[in-house]
DNA sequence: ATGACGGTAGCATACCGA
């Protein structure tokens, strides 16, 4: 089974490229970041058309996560437990594949960045801390779970050197900061897997060239085509879903379309 | 590299993103 991750910025700006990938790629289930949209205003015609299910938390103008899916899905939490949030980040659900059950989720971490016009104002940065406490609760509660799990999403964090393009220009910056570092590391200690890490270890013998795994590009400067990159989309796995792994990679084609996103999906083979 | 791009709301331009 193919599960993805990706984040649109904006789904009904991507319609037309989505339905286009969903076709052409086919993935059993996939986790959408910066919707953009309230349930109302939410393509569910065409996404119903390709072929998938669509559970969504809406937000208007910013945010707003969806899960799609080919197989049966139940949502079993919208927002983080124990956690009030303005912002639509957080969708779990339980999908039924082959008769087996599999709990994935669709979440989009705050990215705390100070704005332009007061970058004194640590308030985003704060609201980034506490909103990854909470989600740490969560996955202590379920990295143990019997089913299979896989946390995928815009987690607007560079966990190492190799991860960006210039580490120097970023470094203190609210995507590469020791304080969301380290949370994640908290999260990844709890037994979670980095699926692209875990599949260079798994491959390295194989492999010769070393794909950096870069997500994101900025729309400007050529920041693509130069592969300016970063890697800050993630897919996390439980013990019981790495031991499913059997690749991992980014998709750069739809990066390349017309009117891209900003971000490529994420996609992760397992068996 | 970061005014440089792109989406949304709403109709000019501010806010947001990474």
């Amino acid at each position: 089974m193919k599960i993805a991750t990706y984040n649109v910025n904006s789904v009904n700006a991507r319609i037309e490229s989505l339905c286009d990938w969903l076709v052409q790629e086919k993935p059993d289930v996939v986790l959408l970041q910066e919707i953009k949209c309230e349930f109302n205003a939410f393509p569910f015609f065409e996404i119903n058309a390709a072929g998938y299910d669509a559970k969504i938390l809406g937000q208007k103008s910013y945010n707003g996560v969806a899960i799609l899916s080919r197989h049966k899905i139940k949502v079993v939490q919208e927002n983080l437990p124990n956690f009030e949030d303005e912002n639509a980040r957080y969708l779990e659900a339980v999908v039924q594949i082959n008769n087996k059950p599999l709990r994935i989720a669709s979440l989009y971490l705050p990215n705390g960045t100070p704005p332009q016009n007061n970058p004194s104002d640590m308030s985003k940065f704060e609201y980034k801390l506490k909103w990854m406490d909470a989600f740490i609760c969560q996955t202590e509660k379920l990295v143990h779970q019997p089913e299979p799990v896989i946390l995928g999403g815009d987690f607007n964090i560079i966990l190492t050197d190799k991860d960006v393009y210039n580490p120097e220009a970023f470094r203190g910056g609210a995507l590469y900061r020791p304080e969301v570092i380290h949370r994640l590391q908290t999260i990844l200690y709890q037994g979670w897997s980095d699926a692209f890490r875990l599949c260079q270890i798994k491959s390295s013998a194989l492999t010769t060239k070393k794909e950096n795994g870069y997500t994101y590009w900025d729309y400007g400067g050529g920041a693509f085509m130069g592969d300016l990159g970063l890697r800050i989309d993630y897919m996390l796995l439980s013990p019981k879903a790495a031991d499913l792994l059997e690749k991992c990679w980014v998709d750069k084609q739809p990066r390349r379309n017309s009117k891209p996103s900003d971000h490529a999906p994420l996609i992760a083979e397992l068996n």
